[in-house]
DNA sequence: ACAATAAATGTAAGCGCTTACATTTATTGT
DNA sequence: ACAATAAATGTAAGCGCTTACATTTATTGT
């Protein structure tokens, strides 16, 4: 662009037909079925596409042929690396497939969500990714009128009548929580989110009580607070939870930017991890291999959700293939955050 | 969505004209210009529009309207977090302003990132952001030939006949580069992406060399690798440059993951940063201030290259002001991987 | 009470494509 | 060489909206 360009005409269908002296299906056909154009005539479609620089108006396009070739997906946010690299793996999978991406954030408010979702849909979503279980009947039954195929990720759960791939983010929890018990640890403080609006939050700390329950540590020895995650609020959060009369021995935080404000709280206050207190997160984003020490956390299948999810939503719209759930492995990352309880408090 | 829902025929403008028994102009007019609806009315068409879920088809609509409020984004990547601030900054302007952001990620590929592009503008993009000035004569004029609006950020350059929204790479390269020469540093290592594809890379080893010519160090004692980008391999360059005969004192990345890459190296060669080598990122990105010792690095406007971006495209497409390409500063975040120089070698 | 004016609503063309169906042209087998 | 068949091309309707213009209905001032 060169400054100040005013806005050109572009050139459509008809125009490039005019050029090459054929009818516009002919010039469809050789953008769409070029098998099925003659060689010569082909050239001269594609000389006069060149010429005019033709490009095909998406609008027309999609109205006219009913198939957008396009899949929406709506993530919590884009500015945190949590979602990045399963968002990145199925960017990947649907363009692999001739499948576009719209993406949209919703800033962890449902509302926006909604919002958001529509706006795909009226987009031309074919297909939609969402995250998480919880939503708005509302919004589910909007997308259920317009039969769009729906997948939701980062959950699994068999009981849902919705297509889940992921994990069981309970079990995972349970698993983490079991060897933070296993290591002696009685007193333990939980920096979660919002589990009111937050299938996942709400599951993971499940888990802890989970594992709590069958170690028969009574609940009031768990102190959980809950807070929207950031680095700055995992701090805020641990200093609070270590400033109590009897503080924790472990800190579990329900994702790993938490837990990497919490380690540095930590040293901030001259405790030794996991010397002096144990911390622990989820997710295992590449912030959680450089922080030192490294991050004890759960490794959740961020590639393998998102290639599976796109493939699956793909399978369905073109080949009509059923969509159904899987669940996915996800495993304890040892790190160095996690060690036994100190004894003397 | 149950498990299994059929395709449903999705009501149009025309069910909701039929039900609310007004012609379609009238539903059209609720929806967009409500106030030129009488109250009885409009009631009712509202009431159909929610009965049915009707929900207006996009492409009709653009292709109707001839606008469609979406501005196109074509990133590196969204894997890593050093576009993401600015994008999300971006989107959510965009928004404010009414409009969609449609994103795609090129994957540092030219050839990738002119496809994207034309996706976005047949798509629809009424304006577009993208990153860094190099990039191929025809995909600027495939640009121009439709005359949109372009703005490019990441950069600034007053010379160029683009619209740069951004600042100034050798520039603040130079000052970081003074910086480490005033430590007393004159052995420098460079990692950086490839210049051969990247201005701003570019820009920024430029930035590097008018330093050290300053200092009238010969340009013999600076090394440069160039590799992509990630963790791993700012970690195995480093140890490629520490293991020379003459090593740095002083090791510059082109960015902050390369640089953390480095200091996690560095961490498990036994070096300590910055007594043995100093290390300096750029970007500031999250990471660069949780590794440790934080990392000195060069601060760059994420947030406000994204708002003024997405501003000035919007004026410019819907009061049609003129683009104007603006500067915006750096500064140098003192972290404390910038030590003087080790005196013995 | 009635003309003048404003507000509300309707009619229908058009946006730029795809595709079913019809027609024309080329290829094939005998 | 000619009918049968296949390949290439054309015609025109239709996708679901918006909006200029026309018409109808309500409001206003005198």
């Amino acid at each position: 662009m060169t400054k100040s360009s005013p806005s050109h005409k572009v050139a459509t269908l008809e125009d490039v037909a005019r050029a090459a002296n054929v009818s516009t299906a002919t010039v469809s056909r050789c953008l769409n079925m070029p098998e099925r154009v003659g060689e010569k005539t082909r050239a001269r479609v594609m000389k006069a596409v060149s010429d005019l620089s033709y490009f095909p108006n998406f609008g027309a396009k999609i109205m006219a042929a009913r198939r957008t070739h396009m899949i929406g997906a709506v993530i919590p946010t884009m500015e945190n690396a949590i979602f990045a690299q399963g968002i990145q793996a199925f960017q990947e999978e649907v363009n692999r497939h001739g499948f576009t991406l719209l993406v949209a954030s919703s800033s962890y408010q449902a509302d926006v969500e909604t919002e958001q979702i529509k706006n795909l849909i009226s987009s031309g979503a074919e297909g939609l990714l969402l995250i998480g279980l919880d939503r708005d009947a509302e919004t589910y039954q909007f997308i259920e009128n317009r039969g769009l195929p729906v997948v939701l990720t980062w959950v699994f759960d068999k009981q849902s009548q919705h297509h889940t791939i992921g994990f069981d983010n309970q079990e995972a929890m349970d698993s983490l929580a079991e060897q933070v018990l296993s290591h002696g640890h009685r007193r333990i403080g939980a920096i979660i989110t919002s589990t009111s609006t937050n299938d996942r939050s709400r599951a993971r700390l499940r888990g802890i009580r989970s594992a709590m329950r069958r170690h028969a540590i009574p609940d009031a020895q768990l102190t959980v607070v809950e807070t929207p995650y950031s680095i700055s609020n995992g701090a805020k959060f641990f200093e609070m939870l270590l400033r109590h009369d009897t503080p924790p021995t472990a800190v579990i935080c329900g994702n790993d930017v938490l837990a990497v404000g919490a380690l540095m709280k930590a040293k901030e206050m001259g405790l030794r991890v996991p010397e002096d207190v144990s911390i622990t997160g989820f997710d295992d984003i590449q912030l959680a291999q450089v922080v030192e020490p490294s991050l004890t956390t759960v490794h959740v299948p961020h590639g393998q959700m998102g290639r599976h999810a796109a493939a699956a939503l793909i399978g369905h719209i073109t080949k009509s293939e059923p969509l159904k759930s899987e669940e996915l492995d996800t495993y304890i990352s040892e790190g160095a955050t996690l060690g036994p309880a100190r004894k003397t408090q």
